[in-house]
DNA sequence: GATACCATTTTGGGATACCAATCTGGTATC
DNA sequence: GATACCAGATTGGTATCCCAAAATGGTATC
């Protein structure tokens, strides 16, 4: 593995783990010595991270991006589109076998697994179903959503009901798409999606104070 | 402006004006001689042109990348997704003011308008559109789809009736959505973004030996 | 003539040196 | 005390080295 792929793929965890707060500044020297490289393999990983929204130019310097509520109302609406044509195609698809996987996802938590793992399979489940479309752009358009949303979404205070409906949802999804039928399985994905984006803009407007407090920009709707 | 916008913006042209055949070898050390600039500036131009399709990696080492007929069917399915849904939101807009302008780009494309504009004009006619939504993602995918679009458009083998035909529909689709019809609207955007993928892959398709013997390379869907 | 092999060159990845622009902190001035 | 100003430190942009790996091309061998 290449230095560059390496500080690429470090810097991006430290940035979705908010271990590095949205808005906040990134010197590349900094990271330089934070990760044992020159600025060369440095550079290259801000070149891409920049491509993916985690971190933009401040004039001259470079920033985490900040939280953006306006931002993730644009992109719940733009994962819709995307996330629904995918499905689509996939409800066409006459082999459904590759839904079990998926559906073992889901069935890989329980009570007992960490509140990160859930994080992580909630959103591998959209980018997974994604994949089912054989349609290369649109899973990466699913899965670079996803990426831009994944801070926001680790920041939501979510309870309890609120991660089993969302499992249940997703379930419904699954059930639907195995049967072939698209366009209930596309009417449940949008409403989960509309849903989804509802509490998490709520959630973290709410939130709002206490999130700067902790030293993490927030840009309003 | 800095160097490294300049490499980028010029390679770019370069790579979209054909005057780098699809599948040729780049060396950062050609590109530093052709545009003087040092490597560094040259590979941040490298590393934003990937992410844009136009060049990718080859084992190592860089090539322009190749017309792929595949991928070209995937990226319609693609930007149909988010045209459709961006067209959509525009519908559902009170202003409808700026269609005006689009509209007077068409008008400004006549018979004795160079071939090079009309193929300008309707790429654009396509992320103008795009742009009115309001949603920025949306409209980055649809113009990030066209330049991607752009080489094998150029390439296509395009009869004057065929222009015009794509004229019409465009005009079409701006009466619909100047008047709010949203399903009218997406209706003839679905049917004018199929009918331009099939001419274009049957183009491409038929000239494919005609295109290699120029030093092109045409992946087969 | 085909092929295996080795020396040379070329290439991308990385490290580092340098510069101009900018930021910062302190100081002198009023 | 406020402010204008200047010297030093910091930063991103660029150029240039170095290196290991891979491509290249010629040659000896069969």
């Amino acid at each position: 593995m290449s230095q560059m792929q390496n500080v690429e793929r470090q810097l991006r965890e430290m940035i979705l783990a908010l271990e590095v707060g949205p808005g906040e500044r990134l010197t590349e020297r900094w990271i330089e010595g934070r990760f044992g490289a020159s600025r060369t393999p440095v550079r290259a990983a801000l070149l891409r991270l920049e491509t993916e929204g985690l971190v933009g130019r401040d004039g001259r310097g470079w920033t985490v991006s900040p939280i953006n509520l306006a931002e993730l109302e644009q992109i719940a609406v733009y994962r819709e589109a995307v996330e629904v044509a995918a499905l689509r195609l996939t409800c066409g698809q006459a082999d459904k076998s590759a839904i079990d996987v998926i559906e073992a996802m889901l069935d890989s938590c329980d009570e007992n697994t960490p509140r990160e793992e859930w994080h992580r399979v909630g959103m591998d489940f959209h980018i997974e179903l994604a994949r089912l479309s054989g349609n290369e752009f649109l899973f990466r358009a699913v899965r670079d959503a996803m990426t831009r949303l994944s801070r926001a979404r680790w920041l939501e205070v979510r309870d309890e009901t609120a991660l089993g409906r969302a499992w249940l949802e997703h379930r419904a999804i699954l059930a639907a798409t195995r049967l072939g039928q698209a366009d209930e399985a596309t009417r449940l994905l949008s409403a989960h999606i509309v849903g989804s984006r509802n509490r998490l803009v709520t959630s973290l407007a709410n939130d709002r104070r206490g999130l700067r407090a902790r030293g993490f920009a927030v840009v309003a709707a």
